[in-house]
DNA sequence: GAGTCTTGACAACGGCATTGATAGGTTTCT
DNA sequence: AGAAACCTATCAATGCCGTTGTCAAGACTC
């Protein structure tokens, strides 16, 4: 680990909106409101078109895991994140074992790791 | 401490629903919905009457601090009671001071001290 | 026996999540 | 330059959820 290429940097901002919405399977229209939520912050080219990194990817993953599969809503995302930042534990990994009792945690959104420093409310 | 008379145990069940509902300010209904859900679990009776106790009326009211206040769903507050149970750590604690700025901490539930071991499946 | 409890069902109400469409304007790419 | 995709903002439809409420038939408590 940590050599990365740089440009394979997971908090390098690459994916403009219709590409990092068709990869997290939602409709741009769903990560714009998640970002009015704060529950996302993507960078921003020059000129304001949105940019995702991997793990702003990650992170919107972990929103549809905890929304569609475990059907905890936009507040209580909000609350798991700020508790895991507040924490500084990594508590979501625990959110796997105890919803996918099929054992597949390589599905999973894996990006906990930064799942906590992504958010700000300006 | 510990010398708690055993009339006081927080853990004895003495209220019926009806008085656990009108402490809480909800409808038994609500409780009785709480409970299918798996969020609290209320002794019974022999002959089947629910009987909560100070804990359970404690539980019921971080339900509700967190769906009335913080807006999170009964799916998140579950993840949230199996969070705690599961990290042995009074989580729920951290989420007074993120709410209520106006530093009102008194009003809070309180119980988070038994907020964790409290509900089970059958 | 009156009142409260039990389960189960059905309904109404407001709110939220998601997707969708639209408008007018800017940026990017060919 | 022109097409395509981005921006903000708004309005709407859809479907699900949380809460309260009521009704029923039956069991329990005082």
């Amino acid at each position: 680990m940590t050599f990365r290429r740089p440009d394979r940097d997971p908090e390098r901002p690459v994916y403009v909106i219709s590409v990092a919405a068709s990869i997290v399977s939602a409709h741009p229209r769903t990560l714009r409101i998640y970002e009015e939520e704060g529950l996302i912050c993507p960078a921003r080219t020059p000129t304001n078109i949105r940019l995702y990194s991997e793990n702003d990817v990650r992170r919107v993953m972990w929103i549809r895991h905890l929304t569609q599969n475990l059907g905890v809503n936009l507040a209580g995302v909000r609350i798991l994140f700020e508790l895991e930042e507040r924490l500084g534990t990594r508590i979501l990994e625990h959110l796997y074992a105890e919803a996918a009792t099929d054992g597949d945690a390589s599905g999973a959104p894996a990006g906990a790791q930064t799942a906590a420093a992504a958010a700000a409310k300006p």
